[in-house]
DNA sequence: CTGTTAGCGCATTCAA
DNA sequence: TTGAATGCGCTAACAG
C-alpha cells in the first residue's frame, strides 16, 4: 500500500487495503501533523489547507486507524462491560441503558460473557485491557474484595450489582432486600400464611438478597409456616417445574413467591393447567415486571426493577470517572416500585376460592 | 513508568501504571523479542529464560497492551456487530449465538445499535475501522447494494437477515416467507377464513415477508375473507392495542396472525380480557417461539426461529472468511419449524366455540 | 535460541 | 500555521 513517491488521481477502491495518514498527507501536500490536526479538529489550520485535505480524504475514502489513535493517545474511546451471562430481557435492557448513554458520549462497547465462571470473568477482563479505557463488571457472584480490585487490572471501574465485601469504588445496583421483603409482607397482609418461594441461581447475589428477605419476613411472622424453598435457575422452565412440584399438593401453600418474572410465569401457566385458581387458592409474586407481566391473566404483582436505568447510571458514573474530575466512590441504589397486581390479591377479594383455604387463611389472621 | 536502568525487585502496584514489554525484558536480561516470543508462545525460546520471563511478567502483573499488539499485526481479535437495535429476546438470543462461537475462536465482540437509523449504522460501522477484523451486519432495512457494499468500510462482512438487492457476499438469516405461508395456511386447514393479521415494524425485512406471505395465501384462496392488516411494532404493547382494537367486533374475524410472539402474546392477553375464547371463537398464531410461548394458555402456535443458531452461523461464516480459506460467498437460510400448539386448534376439535362461529367456519369448508 | 532493527498509523512536542 | 522528529507498545523479519 501506498509506496509510491507521486499523488495518484484515481480514489483507491474501497474494497483494498486503506490509505494511511502519511497517504493523505502526501496526496494533499502537506505533512502528516497537518492532516492530524484536521482529523481531530484543530483550529491551528488554515482553513484551506484544511478544506483539501478534507476533500482527499472523502476521495480516498480514508478512515483513521482506531487502533494506531488509541496507541498514539493512550485511549481507546471503549469501554468493557463484563457480565455473568446473556439472557432474557435483563441483559438487553441492560445493554440497552448503557448503549444509549455511551452513544452519547461517543463510546464503543465491548461485551464480554462470563458464562458464570468467576475465572472466565477474569481471563475474559485481563484480555481486554488495552482496549477499553473503562469497566462496567458484574460478577456471578460475590468475591473476595481483593479478588474483586485484582480483576479490574488497574482500569477505571463501576460495579454493578452487588458489593464484594469491603470493595472500594463506585457501585451501581438495584435493592432486592426492601423490595421483597415488601413483597413478602404483602402476601402475609393479604391473609397468607403458607409461602413458598421458588429460588434463583445458587451464589446469585441478587437472588441471594431476594431468599434472604422471604425468610426474614417469614421469620419474623410467629403464625406463618416454615419456610418451603425450592430450587430455581431464574428460567421460565424452572418456573415450571416447581409449579408442577406444587402442585401436588396444593392445599399446602397459598402464595408463592418466585424470585424472578419469568419463573413466576412458568409456575403461573403450571399452575392453571392443574386447575389451581390464581389468586383465589393461590397467591403469586415475581420480581423484575418484565413486559409481558402486565399482560398475563391475571396480571402479575411483581417489584419493578428498572435495570436500563441502571445500566445507563452505571455508564454515566463511569464517563465521569474517565474525565477531569473522578469524584469520590459512590454507590448508587435503586429502588424498585412494588407493582401490586391482581395475581396477589387478598383472599376475601379473590374469585374461587375453594372453602378449605378460605376456612384456614380466615382462622389464621 | 520504568525509566529505571537496573532491576528493581518490587512488583508494581497494579493500580498504577503498568510495566510495558521493555520494562519486563529488563528485568529478565533479556530482549523485548523474547518476551514477545513467550507473549505468543514461540517454542524458540529456552525453557528456562521462558520460565524466568514469565515469572517475572507475573510479578509485576503484566499484560500485553492490546492496541499495540493489534497496530503490530494489523488485527485486533475483535469482531464488530452492528444491529438495528437492542431489545428483548431476539437482541440477547442472538448475541448469545454470537458469543459462544466468538469465545470458542477467542475473539472480542463489540457490539453497536444503529437505533433504527440507517444514518447511525453507517456512522458507527465507520468508526469502528482499525477496531475490528470483521463485521456482523443487520441493517434495519433494505438498502441500495452499492451502499450496503460501501457501509462495510472493505471490512470482511457477514450479512444478517436480509439481502440488499444483488448484494454479493455472505448471507445469514432465517427464512419468514416459508412459514409465514405455511402458518397461514394452517389457519386455513383448521377450518379459519376470517384471518386478521397483526404487522410489524414498517420497513423490517423480517416483518415484510411475514406480511406478504400471509397476503399471498389469502389471494389464492377464494373463499377467504379480504386482508385485515393491523399496524404493530413487534411490541406486546402493540399486540394488546390491536387485540382490543378486534374484540369491538369479534365475530368478523375467527384468526389473528401476528408477525412475532410477543405480539401474539398481547393479543392474547386483551382477547382473554375481552371473553373471547381462543382457540374456540379466534385462533392465534405468532412467530419466533420464545421461550414463554409453550408456557401460556393456550400454548401459542408459532414458527420456531433459532435467532442463535442464526448469529453463531453468522459468526462461524466470518471467522471463516477471515481465514486462510475464506471460500466463496455463501448463504445460509434457516428454515424454521412450525410449533402448532393449542392456540390454533382446528374449530371442530376446539372448546366452547359459540355456534355462530361453528356454523360459519362449517359453509366455508 | 536470541538480539537488533525497522516499522504499524497516528498524536504530539518543539522549532521554524 | 506548519513540518520534522519522536514515541506509544508490540510484532516481525533478519542476522548472528
Amino acid at each position: 500500500m501506498s509506496n509510491g513517491t507521486e499523488r495518484p488521481a484515481a480514489p483507491a477502491p474501497i474494497t483494498t487495503a486503506r490509505a494511511s495518514i502519511r497517504d493523505i498527507a502526501r496526496y494533499a501536500g502537506v505533512s502528516v501533523a497537518t492532516v492530524s490536526r484536521v482529523l481531530n479538529g484543530s483550529a491551528l489550520v488554515k482553513p484551506e489547507s484544511a478544506a483539501r485535505v478534507q476533500r482527499i480524504m472523502e476521495e480516498h475514502h480514508y478512515l483513521p486507524h482506531a487502533a494506531a489513535r488509541s496507541l498514539g493517545r493512550m485511549r481507546s474511546e471503549t469501554i468493557g462491560v463484563v457480565l455473568p451471562d446473556i439472557h432474557g430481557e435483563y441483559f438487553s435492557g441492560l445493554m440497552r441503558g448503557i448503549d444509549a448513554v455511551a452513544r452519547e458520549a461517543r463510546l464503543h462497547v465491548l461485551v464480554a460473557s462470563a458464562h458464570g465462571s468467576l475465572r472466565e470473568a477474569r481471563e475474559v477482563t485481563q484480555s481486554l485491557y488495552g482496549r477499553i479505557d473503562g469497566l462496567l463488571m458484574m460478577l456471578p457472584e460475590a468475591v473476595d474484595p481483593n479478588e474483586a480490585q485484582a480483576m479490574t487490572c488497574g482500569l477505571p471501574t463501576v460495579w454493578m450489582n452487588g458489593r464484594h465485601g469491603a470493595l472500594e469504588g463506585c457501585h451501581v445496583s438495584i435493592d432486592s432486600l426492601t423490595p421483597a421483603r415488601k413483597l413478602t409482607q404483602h402476601l402475609i397482609d393479604g391473609g397468607r400464611r403458607r409461602i413458598a418461594f421458588i429460588s434463583g441461581p445458587r451464589r446469585n447475589m441478587d437472588a441471594d438478597q431476594r431468599l434472604r428477605a422471604y425468610l426474614s419476613v417469614l421469620a419474623e411472622q410467629p403464625d406463618a409456616m416454615e419456610p418451603l424453598v425450592l430450587d430455581g435457575d431464574f428460567s421460565e422452565e424452572s418456573g415450571y417445574q416447581a409449579g408442577r412440584q406444587l402442585c401436588v399438593q396444593p392445599q399446602s401453600v397459598d402464595a408463592i413467591f418466585a424470585a424472578n418474572d419469568m419463573m413466576a410465569l412458568g409456575c403461573l401457566f403450571a399452575l392453571q393447567e392443574a386447575g389451581v385458581d390464581v389468586p383465589g387458592q393461590v397467591a403469586l409474586v415475581g420480581f423484575d415486571d418484565v413486559p409481558i407481566a402486565r399482560y398475563v391473566n391475571p396480571a402479575l404483582t411483581t417489584a419493578g426493577v428498572d435495570v436500563a436505568g441502571m445500566g445507563g447510571k452505571a455508564m454515566s458514573r463511569l464517563i465521569q470517572l474517565l474525565g477531569p474530575e473522578p469524584g469520590e466512590a459512590t454507590d448508587d441504589v435503586f429502588q424498585p416500585n412494588l407493582m401490586i397486581r391482581t395475581s396477589s390479591a387478598a383472599v376475601n377479594t379473590g374469585q374461587g376460592i375453594n372453602a378449605e383455604n378460605k376456612r384456614r387463611a380466615s382462622d389464621q389472621r
